[in-house]
DNA sequence: AAACGTTACAACCGCCCATAG
DNA sequence: ACTATGGGCGGTTGTAACGTT
């Protein structure tokens, strides 16, 4: 499988080579004809740049680099703001991972732009979920509770619990129920989980780990606390598959303070 | 100062769909 | 009806920059 995977890829850059397609890091000078093109004939006609001899790029990459780099109004190097998260969640769970379509209602982002946000966001907090659960008992008691969270492969996808809808409705009351449904190849959080158990669907990373500006210690320092006060008062209150769960909240998370810090929020 | 880890972002890949011939 | 082609989209990968140890 390996090998025949291999053979493809060598037959495919063979035949760029053949073809010169250039690939990798856009030089100003491409930027430069992609965007006289652009202003020429407007954003279409992709392949033409090539068919042309303007470009050794293939259409789709010009399209690709229009789109993510070069068109007007981009809010480059800006940090998704409260509000723009709000929204990314908002839509994300009524459309699911249809990135263009949210990055539709977002002035400045595109659909790249807002699947790599989403990805960093699913990733810190895969990493919080994780540092916490694989500490050492008796923190680990509401870990025995995610059995199967600690467990899944690495790295584990982290949706909410509830299944995208493409209906017009907005989700506004969660039908979840604690402990959170595992499913097979991801953990499943339901927003109240993630969020303030109920009182937010819509919680925001800037409420439960600190904003994005300021100082990334105490971002840590009150994001972990928040995370562990918002979902460990809930675990405690939980019941694990064999019934068994710990009698008080307060023992539970008396060691969570020894955790190890992330290194960066 | 160096090694290592993490994050954000750019770009590519593969699949799918629409459309023209 | 079929095929080729262009374009859109989501998933994935590579890497530069930055932070931590």
């Amino acid at each position: 499988m390996e090998a025949a995977t291999g053979k493809k890829k060598t037959k495919k850059r063979k035949k760029d080579v053949e073809s010169r397609v250039r690939k990798g890091t856009w030089k100003a000078e491409e930027d430069q004809v992609l965007l006289k093109h652009v202003e020429q004939y407007g954003p279409r006609e992709w392949s033409s740049i090539r068919s042309k001899g303007l470009l050794q790029r293939t259409g789709k990459s010009c399209r690709l680099r229009w789109v993510n780099k070069l068109q007007p109004n981009l809010k480059t190097g800006c940090k998704f703001t409260e509000e723009e998260e709000r929204v990314v969640i908002e839509l994300q769970a009524r459309y699911g991972n249809k990135w263009a379509k949210i990055a539709a209602h977002l002035t400045g982002r595109t659909d790249n732009d807002v699947k790599n946000f989403w990805s960093s966001r699913q990733k810190r907090l895969a990493r919080i979920l994780r540092t916490t659960s694989c500490s050492s008992s008796p923190a680990s008691a509401s870990a025995s509770a995610y059995g199967n969270l600690i467990s899944l492969p690495e790295p584990p996808m982290l949706r909410t619990s509830e299944t995208p809808v493409e209906t017009g409705d907005l989700v506004t009351e969660s039908s979840s129920s604690f402990p959170p449904k595992i499913e097979e190849d991801f953990i499943a959080f339901s927003p109240e989980m993630l969020a303030g158990l109920g009182d937010d669907p819509n919680i925001l990373f800037f409420d439960v780990f600190g904003s994005a500006a300021g100082d990334p210690d105490d971002h840590h320092q009150l994001g972990e606390q928040k995370l562990l006060e918002k979902t460990g008062s809930k675990l405690g209150g939980g019941e694990n598959e064999d019934g068994d769960f710990p009698a008080d909240d307060d023992d539970v998370f008396d060691e969570l303070d020894d955790l190890p810090s992330p290194s960066k929020w």
